[in-house]
DNA sequence: ATTCACAGATGATTTAAATCATTTTGAATA
DNA sequence: TATTCAAAATGATTTAAATCATCTGTGAAT
């Protein structure tokens, strides 16, 4: 796999590329290390040590927490632009997983060259600062619809939140299983499967296999109405 | 009252003050406003526009997010040295209201003005970023615990978080009310006063009015062992 | 001192969701 | 086309937690 240069990348969400600097592009360039991970493949694991930043130029991850009796919960899904693996002080071990959804290209910057990074380009802090910054927001969201929502509820704040990732085309289409959207939303496969049927018998999506296809987000939109979030 | 300069600050933890340096120091006492606010006063509205950045500067403060039929769930405790009011890139409105659980002085720095000390010290974009960063790996544990967790492991969690801000002397003593508590646990009151009565019959903690007193740490310790979370 | 108000505790009941168990479905393979 | 297999759906039961209701103790106001 050729690596792809940060003048010639395309993608336009990339931290970097928002800082539009040639002298960061050329930095980022050495010390980057751009590569492929197929579907489902672990790009960080939890308790391993934090060695530096995930850039991800392409693909979908999922950043889940291991639990009790091998549970674990979804706390994040990321796409394109996204960063995974929060900079720690120094010694410190990731408390997640991050596992592509399906095959994904990722860059890696390490400790020092991102910290030399930031010392050089504020604007870069302030742009990573910026995102975990709202990522903050939309964990304690979720924090106080867990506590607080319906397993039906829960689902359909799970389906708005995956449909990020799949806005593709004019067909809302989430390719994500059973098992990734139950840890998700916080709640069993059983209770999952039957909210969908519910929801499939009301018309608001079908269940083709592999995927969810909504057709009426506005009835979705509805149902969690009340906790007024903005997807 | 009178305002505090930044230089003869006593604020050990502020962001600020762990730059260290002379500029940033008269920059920000220029623009800064120090507020006093008495016990359960407001310092951010939820859906209140989004004009800049508070640091504690001495204070115990819960974050809120209010939900339906009045419910509230307490995302995250603060305390001397912390901030609150994440940063929108213009035109936001907060997602949570800030009240303070005591006696409390905190220091405003509009939007402008941070963004300008931001663009100057990259140091002090790097500190907040990795607070945020710190703050979201925290908020992401909390969805797993929230998901996974029993009522009576809840309760111990909040306390054991809670627990850090009122380190001051030996005995461990949380001062904080019962529905505080049941609203940062994620479950309601009754149920937050059969797992304290129980705690109580184990002579874990006693339970005098208005604190919450723990004799025990290692056995709060251990009830939440299996989810390994550092405090 | 007496009432009032309220935080907290506890008991009884209901309800939602988890768990356990079984069946269905559809795709892949022989 | 039959067979296998795993994912998904559905049914039955159990369990934990929420809710509703009542009671208790403490401090403030009259």
């Amino acid at each position: 796999m050729k690596e792809v240069s940060c003048d010639s990348c395309i993608s336009k969400n990339c931290f970097i590329q928002v800082c539009n600097d040639e002298k960061l592009f050329s930095f980022i360039n050495e010390v980057k290390r751009t590569s492929f991970y197929r579907k489902k493949q672990h790009v960080v694991y939890e308790g391993e040590q934090v060695l530096g930043l995930y850039f991800i130029l392409k693909g979908k991850i999922k950043v889940v927490s291991s639990g009790l009796f091998g549970k674990t919960q979804v706390v994040r899904l990321t796409q394109d632009g996204d960063i995974i693996g929060h900079r720690g002080y120094g010694g410190e071990t990731y408390p997640i997983s991050a596992i592509t959804l399906e095959d994904s290209e990722i860059c890696f910057v390490d400790n020092d060259s991102i910290y030399t990074a930031f010392m050089e380009n504020p604007k870069l802090a302030f742009e990573v600062m910026m995102y975990y910054s709202k990522e903050l927001r939309n964990s304690e969201a979720k924090i106080k619809n867990l506590a607080q929502m319906s397993v039906c509820e829960k689902v359909v704040d799970s389906l708005l939140y995956a449909e990020k990732l799949y806005l593709n085309n004019e067909t809302i289409s989430i390719q994500i299983d059973r098992q990734d959207l139950a840890d998700l939303a916080g709640i069993n496969t059983e209770q999952l499967s039957r909210v969908l049927s519910e929801l499939k018998k009301e018309k608001i999506l079908s269940l083709p296999k592999n995927e969810i296809i909504i057709h009426n987000r506005n009835q979705l939109l509805e149902i969690i109405e009340p906790f007024n979030i903005t997807y």
